[in-house]
DNA sequence: TGCGTTTTATGATTAAAATCATAAAACAAG
DNA sequence: CTTGTTTTATGATTTTAATCATAAAACGCA
């Protein structure tokens, strides 16, 4: 995250988008680079039967839509506001300058992008090799400690649906609700009023 | 990629690692910075059962393994020598010093991890959304990109094995066997002597 | 050059998650 | 409040890739 001030200095701009509005699509250059200042934004592919898979998901202060800016190559997915958000948007050409001429900005780059890289690592391997139950297990323990889940006196309240956890893990929404009650019975979670817990 | 000499005038060493040797284990601490200078490394996991899922594989000039070494986290796979192997380490201090006075390799380093993540981001849909054939056709296109696959005059020499396709894409090596035939039937890629080609 | 290991190969069977069908509960919008 | 939509839920069925079994070809190396 880059302090607001510095993005405005450069002549960021903030624009509004009302939730489901689409922010860039698989397939187009980059041409901004984007910073949340409130709402919630997700970045997904679809498959040819639009079946969604959830690259992330992304709050307040986060910045998403980097890594085709650095490398001059076509987004490998689609962003949409999830609920209403305002973002803050700079030129690609200026974000490139603000970065020259502020190397204390770079590493703070560095580190949110080994940050999300360490979870697609993580998430990738339970993917390929775990079954259901340990997969959304596994993305809710990620949650807990990058999403902004709130703990409360049952413990932290994932706030996902079922269709969001299945599409983050590759998995149908018919196998989240089994694989959610499953862990529910194994004590590994709670379920509260159709509500998560763990 | 750091120029060696740069990397050794702030003391980086050479090390060698014999074929299957380790050269970090999941779970432990970063301690260095790794840049091979000859031979090839796989990052990869292993569940309870012993099934192998590879992250990435490296070859000459490639550096691996930074992530943790930015966020002070434990590594997420192990790594090892696919065969005999010539590695620079430089211990972490020294490597975030050498950042902190070379600001431009800090771009260098955003850009590395940004091809990393978009590679990440393509097979993760790939293998949470796409069938075994189209899984294993991207896998083998974005290596014609990336990895340092020869041409000749059958097209490009897919020098992976079955196997490793398999634990690259999350599938069975049965099933990348027939996958690969079926592509072939297709047309979409050439057999030659147990060779695939593209 | 012989022998153990790895890689590719193929067919049969099984298991696991996807799919299909249906519905109740909860929520959102007018 | 009413109504349409989303979310959660459950049971039955199907499909697909995993698993199991087996073997030939190729490779590595002593």
């Amino acid at each position: 995250m880059i302090a607001t001030e510095l993005l405005e200095k450069y002549g960021a701009l903030k624009k509004s988008f009302e939730k489901s509005e689409i922010i860039f699509e698989e397939g187009n250059l980059p041409t901004h680079y984007y910073q949340i200042i409130s709402g919630e934004i997700k970045m997904s592919n679809y498959n040819d039967d639009g079946r969604e898979f959830i690259q992330g998901i992304f709050y307040k202060g986060q910045s998403f839509g980097e890594p085709p800016l650095f490398l001059n190559q076509k987004y490998p997915a689609n962003s949409i506001a999830v609920e209403d958000s305002e973002i803050l948007l700079l030129p690609k050409s200026t974000f490139l300058k603000l970065l020259e001429e502020n190397p204390a900005i770079s590493i703070k780059i560095i580190e949110n992008l080994a940050q999300r890289l360490y979870y697609k690592s993580v998430m990738a391997a339970e993917i390929s090799t775990h079954e259901p139950e340990h997969r959304v297990l596994k993305l809710i323990d990620h949650g807990i400690a990058y999403f902004n889940f709130k703990k409360d006196v049952n413990g932290y309240l994932i706030n996902f649906t079922r269709q969001q956890i299945g599409d983050l893990t590759g998995l149908r929404v018919e196998t989240v609700i089994r694989a959610i009650k499953a862990l529910e019975k194994k004590g590994e979670l709670k379920i509260i009023n159709r509500k998560v817990y763990r």
